[in-house]
DNA sequence: GGTGTATGCTTACGCCGTAAGTACATACAT
DNA sequence: ATGTATGTACTTACGGCGTAAGCATACACC
């Protein structure tokens, strides 16, 4: 009776990047990754400790994906650079955001948190207190992951919804032009714009508010 | 035998928000609530239709209270005015954004919609055209509801964690100053902000910023 | 008193995460 | 060559979830 190729943490990280890539987080369960791999629910359980876990994973290996740049670069590069990095990484895994930002995962290691620090670094170095320092990473936090969890997914009466019109065409026809005549006029005349650059133009403004603010 | 006072819509929805801010959206199930209003859990469905229709109510009144500022403000402060309402009251009920953001509530009534019609509004004024109407929209949005989860749970090693200290203690003895020396001496004197005026001056530098680009 | 309708209760289905116990293939010691 | 230890996988089961379907009951109105 040939045995089975066995399984191993990373091949089962794979898998579940894929399922939740195609399927978003709520159809990644045990259940269905283990049918993806060919195997049982429990087996699982021999690699990995449970489904937090394997969301730490995917987190760990985005924010690993995350380039850091040359120290050497002033500040406000460094800071857009970081900050474009994430938003790349994570666009590309949507499931990692969403996970942490709904507690669902929690990564703690010191190869997850690099990228934060590089920020923070950027930030000490523009002559910011601790004080200032925590409410610019909070805000550059924010930015990145509302503009992540809203282009996907969430809200779609609001913004993004990536591909667009599909979804949007409805509310038109739903929506009174009379009561909102400011929000019907904009749907009306959706523009082609990509979330990413969108994120980019923000984070600029972000950024640019940051440098005038900066203490001399 | 004593006919019990009926059910009704607003009973659940009052029931469901009080369970969802104690226990969080995960803890807001049809069993649990029901049994809080001492009834079984598919007598529920006699008076909504399902539980993204109870989020969606929850959304609704959310929105209900946001007031609308004074068209004759300039817009700038309309605008600051809407987002620090819509900010405030979702605060109040952090169950709200993340049902909004995880895509299990979606509301589509005028009343839900009126406060992002009168930020399209103030940016229509401002001069912009579509497309950068569209991207203001999303700027704003992602910093509201990006401050919003990140103070409410998501991603403790990171931001907010409103009450502070306690989780952040972990991460100080875990964390390896040498590998993460600027996070760590942020951590180590995480000064006693709070998340609302925190937001409050993101969404100033914001909006500094789209003073600065107004087409003229 | 009879009937229609609204409300609530019960049961059941197919999901979920995972604790606990079992079967078995390999690797090694004798 | 035989016996044993180890690790992997499978099975079963528990208590949760949202909700479809069917049934019981209490009231409003004739």
């Amino acid at each position: 009776m040939a045995r089975r190729e066995p399984l191993n943490r990373e091949k089962i990280l794979d898998a579940a990047l894929e399922l939740a890539t195609e399927e978003g987080l709520e159809g990644l369960s045990m259940r269905r990754l283990a049918k993806a791999l060919g195997v049982e629910a429990m087996s699982l359980y021999n690699h990995v400790s449970n489904k937090a876990d394997i969301l730490d994973g995917l987190a760990e290996r985005a924010f690993d994906q995350v380039e850091l740049p040359d120290p050497a670069l002033p500040w406000p590069q460094r800071l857009r650079a970081v900050a474009l990095h994430m938003y790349e990484v994570f666009a590309r895994s949507p499931v990692v955001p969403m996970a942490l930002l709904t507690d669902q995962s929690n990564p703690t290691t010191v190869r997850a948190l690099a990228p934060i620090d590089s920020v923070v670094g950027a930030l000490y170095e523009a002559g910011f207190d601790d004080a200032a320092v925590w409410r610019a990473l909070g805000a550059v936090n924010s930015l990145i992951f509302g503009s992540l969890l809203l282009s996907t997914g969430g809200f779609h009466g609001d913004t993004g919804e990536h591909a667009g019109r599909k979804q949007v065409g409805v509310y038109i026809q739903e929506m009174d032009p009379a009561q909102l005549p400011h929000f019907s006029r904009l749907l009306r005349n959706i523009p082609p714009t990509d979330p990413a650059t969108d994120f980019e133009r923000a984070l600029d403004m972000l950024i640019l508010g940051l440098e005038q603010i900066i203490p001399f």
